[in-house]
DNA sequence: CCGCCGATCTTT
DNA sequence: AAGATCGGCGGG
């Protein structure tokens, strides 16, 4: 990516610690798609050694939840209230079932593609924005179950280009009923990609 | 800007 | 029956 300067690919041990801690080292980092780039912004830690009843994973094993319960490194993609495709990457241990969700990117290259992806979307930033809209503009679908982010066996990756840091904001997780009050969100202050910014203090 | 609601279908 | 969502619509 000429735009964005070298970059590297992270290695498999980058991912394998518990998800509270990788999700925060997730954001700018670049997710990669062919020509299509997007800069994390917003991300969610689910499952892990803290028992989360939010977790795709917290009841065990089933067919769904093979990718999370694998490897780190790996994507766990699922299909959300019957229209829409969630990215997540898998960490901590093999067999553990921890994973980040992908909740918002800010378009970085291929933005044509994403806006042919995306009509709905009215500006820019709002390509990305939302765990059901990044997927869809990026491309990513059921055929990137389990795709390894390390090889980039299925076209994907992510990639650290060494940007500058940001503020990052750590709140409470969102779209959620359970174990609501553990700030496992995480996303850069300002950010206009950021799926659902902190509400307004009230006017005094 | 904010809240409500329907769409759509897999998983449990 | 619920769900790790989204966008259109109506009201303030």
């Amino acid at each position: 990516m000429r735009a964005t300067g070298r970059s590297k690919r992270l290695p498999r041990a980058f991912y394998a610690r518990q998800p509270e801690a990788l999700a925060p080292e997730l954001l700018n980092k670049l997710i990669v798609h062919g020509g299509r780039v997007g800069r994390i912004v917003e991300v969610e830690a689910y499952g892990g050694r803290v028992a989360d009843p939010a977790s795709h994973t917290f009841r065990g094993l089933t067919a769904r939840t093979t990718a999370m319960f694998g490897p780190p490194g790996h994507l766990y993609v699922y299909f959300s209230y019957g229209m829409h495709w969630c990215a997540n990457v898998v960490c901590g241990d093999d067999g553990e079932g921890a994973a980040v969700l992908l909740r918002a990117l800010s378009p970085v290259a291929g933005l044509e593609e994403m806006r042919t992806a995306r009509p709905a979307a009215r500006k820019d930033t709002d390509l990305l924005r939302g765990p059901g809209n990044l997927t869809r503009a990026l491309g990513i679908t059921k055929e990137h179950y389990g795709a390894d982010l390390v090889t980039a066996n299925l076209g994907i990756e992510l990639r650290d280009d060494s940007a500058a840091p940001s503020e990052i904001i750590a709140g409470p997780r969102v779209g959620i009923t359970k174990a609501v009050d553990l700030p496992w969100r995480f996303f850069i202050s300002n950010n206009p990609s950021v799926s659902r910014p902190p509400k307004a203090a009230p006017r005094p």
